[in-house]
DNA sequence: AAGTATGTAAAACGAACGTTTTACATTGCA
DNA sequence: TGCAATGTAAAACGTTCGTTTTACATACTT
């Protein structure tokens, strides 16, 4: 399998259960089963590894909610957290976790949390027939929301929002 | 002053600025202003400190929130990201930092959520005349969301938390 | 006036950190 | 056949980590 794959794989899992900072480079050999030197020859840096694994995430989130409609949204949330687990935001704690200080990272977390923006907002067009700026903004508060209470209030967390959203789009399309 | 007090409030700035794990303890003694010897006598260790962190955090928290309306949460909340500033929740990033695997902080964390549920029921309760659960927890969801959005969408996230949530209690109440 | 707390300054502790280096094995292309 | 390229294993780099210790000063308490 292609080191980059399993380097990229390993440390999110690390990163995501055990925290950035308190995941040291050994525990990542050892998880990716390569040598230090081959790791450093393919990710650079610590910083690097972690801008590389919320670049890869991004992909693979975006691909998640790639949907049409509000309701098919927090659908996909379910999805996700049912496979991956609610431990909050991975790029909101990547930039808590170093202050915002490290310039690829800070970078990273921008970007995405622009395309999310960008995203919601297409989905809200999509389902109601027009942009509209306050309910994309809801929305995105009630993801973000879901996302964050999910970590200790499980699938309670989920069905709120989803009811909520559901309430806030019907109102607008009326 | 109070060295406890000096203490505390120095670590929660530095926490909440800079991560946990990445604030060493000479930041910490510099910061306070007092000898390592003092900050250990004191405090006991890192992990007591962060706990510690929380434990104040929570009884400020909880009388920033002791509100009678849902409406006035989410003014108690933009008063307190005004002048807090918005770094998202610092239970969940203690609790993320540390993969909850260190028992003083995961207890200090999921005590205040717990109690912050309670909050919000009653919150509610008062609110619009009896306990509603579906209702509370949307907007929980909605307070984590405006919080964790409002990391990067600043004021606009609470604004569209506040207008949900008016929306949502409205319906609820007639 | 003596003794007990309580503080500081600063060195030292071993362990762990991120990173680089040395030495060697394996592979694939000229 | 030989030379890059690419990998491993393991030691070593200097730094920083959380924590403890040593030595000393400044107060209250009785």
């Amino acid at each position: 399998m292609d080191i980059t794959i399993k380097l990229i794989t390993a440390a999110e899992q690390l990163f995501d259960g055990h925290g950035y900072m308190a995941t040291g480079m050994d525990r990542l050999t050892e998880a990716a089963g390569i040598s230090s030197r081959t790791l450093y020859k393919h990710a650079g840096s610590k910083s690097a590894l972690m801008a590389a694994v919320l670049t890869e995430r991004d992909r693979r989130f975006m691909r998640q909610i790639d949907v049409l409609s509000v309701d098919a949204l927090f659908a996909a949330l379910e999805d996700w957290i049912r496979i991956e687990g609610a431990r909050g935001c991975l790029f909101l704690r990547a930039r808590a976790e170093t202050g915002g200080e490290t310039p690829e990272i800070a970078e990273a977390v921008s970007a995405h949390k622009s395309a999310f923006r960008d995203r919601i907002s297409d989905i809200v067009a999509a389902d109601i027939g027009d942009a509209d700026p306050d309910l994309s903004e809801q929305i995105l508060v009630l993801f973000e929301g879901a996302t964050h209470a999910a970590v200790y209030r499980d699938g309670a967390a989920i069905e709120a929002a989803r009811a909520a959203a559901s309430v806030l789009v019907e109102k607008t399309r009326s």
